[in-house]
DNA sequence: CATGAATGAGGATTCATTCAT
DNA sequence: TATGAATGAATCCTCATTCAT
């Protein structure tokens, strides 16, 4: 029942989220919304700010866990990682703006002595560390380099998918599917006969 | 004179962008910072969302400018692209909880008739040509892949940017150094064997 | 409760419109005369306009009723007349400054789109109405004149009783008596034997 | 010169106050509209109150010397009164919306020390006297009756005229022509035959 | 005399939060 | 637990007034 109605105020949250900016959000649209009393919304959330926290932090949590478990047995390295690029570009591509949310206030939460923003850290950090998990499994069978760190090449491979969802709204479908990131991310921009000479001789 | 007082209000606040969440930015603060009557300011913006629109768009008209001006006479084209980088990064350095407020707000300015939107998608992608205008040069001259549009290529370069100054902040400096990335977005994630195999093969 | 509150507001409202011109008149002084937090009367008026017209709305219907309930059933039409005016004029004696204000802001009311221009005109000729009912009675019963529409000598008949309240604040009370007015009203300026010569000449 | 945009001040002032409300007229706006400097304004009047007060009072001047100049030698009584009203009315037709918002402000004015609120007090006794005036030579020809002193009657008949200017603007223009409020006022709302009857008894 | 850029006090309105029921 | 009426601090914006030129 309370987690009922909590679970409402989260997906009201979220579904606000998509079509107004944090500032535009009332905790009156929040529990009209809910179909809740404002006052209840203060039993389960802290604050204004918990709610948005609390709720971006349980779909991180979500993710995390469907990126982790997922099971590669049949499927090649890239094909595995073009799975995964698949499932986190289609979590994202609905709440994003309230990620979005998150990350400017955290700003503020960070300045607070709470450890909102820490835990809001952590959970960003299983995310891309779930991903550097199935990046290290490509490099142990051989197909991804090993002078970056797993950490490092999920960060930017997250990146990547940040941009295709927010600064590639204009580019033909073609261009933007994710087949082409993962080939971008895993072969690189470079001219193909050039990267082979380049690294022919470098490999000497 | 009014000049003079117009820059004062945007230097302040880009200031105070970057200790302040949006939403905790007051016009009196901005006006105290700027050592400007409260009134001063209207009148050289509409609006609290201009103030913060006008700022950032002239601050992207510098960087568009001097990604632009450049001149890689004398550079290999891995070495133009990390100076780009380098530009780019420096700038954003300073100013990029300024262009998170614009994103957040943009939101909004978007469901209004007026062309702010348009007018700030405007500059990004402007600022993504110039970076494309190099890529293209990079094709031209063979050390670049043709299959991706440069202007593709170049989007997803800037959100790499984007990741190592957002998210890469606790990873060692040897890890996130630009060469690191430039590489990496030339080179790509592959291992150099399994790539020049794959190539090797492919290329026959 | 809620009823209570928003009786206050506009007895605050209509004493302080009595001590003080309409943009002297805040809403913190309002809120507070009403006791009552500034939040509150937004609970139950959409704007400061609107305090006012209601409050005015409300105090006109009263008069309305007033007017219209009377029964003049043992009252000669002069008398009854009479009556009325005294009715009238008591009503107005303290409520004189609100109206003034809506008739001001009426003209502001009237440029935009909203209804509140048109539902105070509605008022005001609901009361000039329910004077000319009574008058319509005077003339059927030969008291009247009857080549005048009811309705218009009702507005002059009104007229009168403003300029008493208003213009004729320095004039010996014997001079502004009701009885005054309304001899004046039924009988006019002529002087009596010029009248009745007139008139006798005429009728013939 | 300095009389000059003194004038052009007024003339704008009185042409602002037909269209808007007093607090929503602004010094810039008049200024603007008076093609003069802000600063100018404050040249030739004290106050923005002051601006409104001498406008009204000018005008008043006006009217006044308007009425008490007429020559009546070749008109009845009737016509003399008639063609007054018409001075006024005429006078008043554009010009209500400013002395409305005297008639607002004044009221504030006599809050103040001020000799404002007499001074304006004083021009409206002055056209009342003016009016008196010739509702005295009608006294004295035996056309107006004489237990009621002509100043309250001037004050009556303006009442009328500003009811007729103000409230009767969805009346026919044959029931609210100058000719039916004179009569109106001259012979009284009586019934002929009753007056008369009333008239002779009282007579005897 | 004339100007208008600059000012900041002042006011309407919103909205997170509380608490009596 | 659940509610939503009540609150008032906080903020954007306006506009009368000043004063350096």
């Amino acid at each position: 029942m309370a987690a009922d109605k909590k679970q409402r105020i989260m997906q009201a949250t979220e579904a606000l989220s998509r079509t107004h900016p944090f500032h535009e959000i009332t905790l009156d649209e929040i529990a009209k919304r809910a179909d809740v009393g404002k006052g209840t919304v203060y039993l389960h959330f802290a604050d204004k700010d918990d709610i948005f926290f609390q709720t971006a932090m349980a779909g991180f949590d979500e993710l995390c866990e469907l990126v982790t478990k997922n099971s590669f047995d049949k499927l090649t390295f890239p094909q595995g990682l073009l799975q995964t690029c698949e499932q986190i570009s289609g979590f994202f591509r609905q709440r994003r703006p309230l990620f979005r949310i998150i990350q400017n206030e955290g700003d503020r939460a960070m300045g607070l002595g709470g450890g909102l923003r820490q835990r809001w850290l952590k959970r960003r950090k299983e995310l891309a560390a779930a991903v550097a998990v199935i990046i290290t499994r490509g490099a142990k069978s051989g197909y991804i380099r090993q002078d970056i760190p797993a950490s490092v090449l999920a960060e930017y491979l997250l990146g990547m998918l940040r941009t295709r969802s927010l600064d590639l709204g204009d580019v033909p479908d073609s261009q933007r599917s994710l087949a082409v990131l993962t080939n971008l991310f895993i072969q690189g921009a470079a001219c193909r006969r050039a990267a082979n000479r380049a690294r022919t001789k470098k490999s000497k």
